[in-house]
DNA sequence: AAGATTTGGTAAAACGTTTTACTAGTTTTA
DNA sequence: TAAAACTAGTAAAACGTTTTACCAAATCTT
């Protein structure tokens, strides 16, 4: 019943040639090698006959080469890394490419168990967006000698292939439009990292602020607190205490979600004169009332992007591709949440 | 520079046994095959010593299996399926498996060269979320004795391990509900397709309606003209024609999206006066004012269950476990948007 | 004390490719 | 016309495992 895939060695039985010179034809070295037309036409006419399709693992095992890539991401289930997924996903397919994802749940200890087993399945190249104490693990893989190409974060002294936005600019323009636009107490909430993201969006932030003669007023949770009572508590005293915020500028979009629902819990009234402005868009910020104005990254160039990296350094095992530093810049989406009421 | 990491082989130079051996005793079958405790310790040691790791594409290649899984959805940049797909991940890789991600855009002609493509690359197992007309490669996957589990839908006539929802009682149960809640005028907008999950959501819907003597309105859009104008025309004169709907019950979450925006740019206040249920829900549903009532499929559920079956599959290559047909119950999350005003 | 069994292993084939090194026959060159 | 070069391939090693079949020595059985 279930008969076993025909390998090249029954092609070469059944056309009485050698299994090398099978190999050449299939690999295009047909003439290269000076196999005649007749043999070639013969081998590619049978081997279309019975559809043989060479064993993946067997040429896997000895190219060294999977044709797999890795992305690694915080968690796939997070609508940001889920898109940018799909847009490298299509991109690798169209070359043949097969894409291993991966979540690391921004932690180090799962990153590295990560990498060491796909480095292991020899993945030919590894996207990552890295947790933060993986510099070591990182210089480790591109020692020996894969492709790395990191994204939306980097490490400020290793030089590896990256592509970030420009999270300064975008968090100064952002505050900028808050500014611009009548507030006067701007908040920022953000997570208490070390990662330059972050911290670039909080100095984009700040500069903004000092810039017009405001002062900074700075929530920074930790990541596990964002949706306990801790951290929801913390958020509910800056919004209602008594320092007059008039609005605040969101770091990243699960702080959004997460204040959102604490203002519709705490009086849904309150969204209507809180000036609200937030990193990474969503189809319902859009769709929510009031719209919620957003700093949208450019997904599809950011996909884009990547794979135009990693492609250049499959292509040239020359490791001597100098080091790619890629800035895109993402677009403020002024809706409804930042109109002075 | 680029060390090459150490094989069986090296192992066996360096401690004088042989290469048998080792791969006995790295399998755990050392004691079974009668090798003493002292050539056990001492491969062991230096195994542990040298950081060895097996290498995975040699095992795949010897033993036909690569302890890779493929999940198989629509769109992987969808929130429904990328939940999912974490789930599922974080199942797998207890176990020591990865899972390769792929979307097939529910077309036919994807869906069957993503297979192809995988099967080559001799995976151990499919978990798929099938586009409508692939019965036939999933009837052959399955006589080529490789697990297969489909999810979310399935072929009524083809005797295949799958997980579901009580899509019908679903569906009855949501409309029963706006029912209940006193609208006399509900209508049911799907997707134009033939597939089971969908059918049963219309046929719950009917249903209900039927029973509680009232008539049904439905409309059904190609899958192609969601985000097109033709299908938002057909949505808008649904929502504001002569008809008198006071209510809809959207089969889908991206027909709740897309209506959401097209009843915000019509007119915002009209989303108060419409009651709305929706299939799959969100986050967003939850902030979004009025809250939109959803209902929601059991993701943790349906992944744990789909593993199960999964892992049932890899175990007993005894192709005879009598097929599993999983029903799990979805939940009926009663919010705002259902209220009668 | 001779045959049977157990102990503690090993050699070699196999999985399905790619690639290096070779060859026998033909044609070209000088 | 002998050497050189080309043509059209092929044999065999290699990638790193697992697994089957075997073996010599020691121990047990009767």
């Amino acid at each position: 019943m279930k008969q076993k895939r025909p390998s090249i060695k029954d092609i070469a039985k059944a056309l009485n040639v050698s299994i090398t010179t099978i190999s050449f034809v299939l690999n295009g070295k047909g003439e290269e090698r000076k196999i005649s037309k007749e043999v070639i036409k013969k081998i590619e006419d049978y081997v279309e006959e019975i559809n043989y399709r060479p064993n993946q693992v067997a040429q896997s095992l000895r190219t060294g080469k999977s044709k797999i890539l890795v992305f690694m991401v915080e968690d796939i289930g997070n609508r940001f890394f889920a898109k940018i997924a799909r847009i490298i996903e299509d991109i690798a397919y169209e070359k043949g490419y097969k894409v291993l994802f991966c979540s690391n749940e921004n932690n180090d200890k799962r990153s590295r168990e990560l990498i060491r087993v796909f480095h292991e399945r020899q993945v030919d190249g590894f996207l990552i967006i890295p947790s933060p104490g993986i510099k070591k693990d990182i210089e480790n893989l591109i020692k020996s000698d894969i492709p790395v190409v990191l994204a939306d974060r980097y490490f400020e002294d290793l030089d590896v292939h990256h592509v970030v936005i420009n999270n300064y600019a975008a968090a100064q323009n952002a505050t900028q439009h808050l500014i611009d636009n009548g507030y006067k107490n701007i908040a920022f909430i953000s997570i208490d990292t070390q990662q330059i993201q972050m911290k670039d969006r909080a100095r984009g932030y700040r500069d903004a602020v000092e810039q017009a003669g405001l002062s900074p007023t700075v929530l920074e949770l930790p990541f596990e607190e964002i949706h306990k009572p801790e951290g929801k508590n913390k958020i509910k005293e800056l919004l209602t205490g008594s320092n007059g915020i008039d609005s605040v500028f969101f770091s990243t979009n699960y702080l959004t979600q997460a204040s959102l629902e604490i203002i519709k819990e705490l009086d849904p009234k309150l969204i209507y004169d809180l000036g609200i402005v937030t990193f990474d868009d969503n189809e319902f910020f859009r769709i929510n009332t009031p719209s919620i104005t957003a700093v949208a990254q450019p997904l599809q160039e950011l996909g884009e992007e990547l794979m135009r990296i990693m492609f250049k350094l499959l292509k040239k095992s020359d490791k001597e591709i100098p080091v790619i530093k890629s800035v895109l810049d993402a677009e403020l989406l002024p809706r409804e949440s930042s109109k002075k009421k």
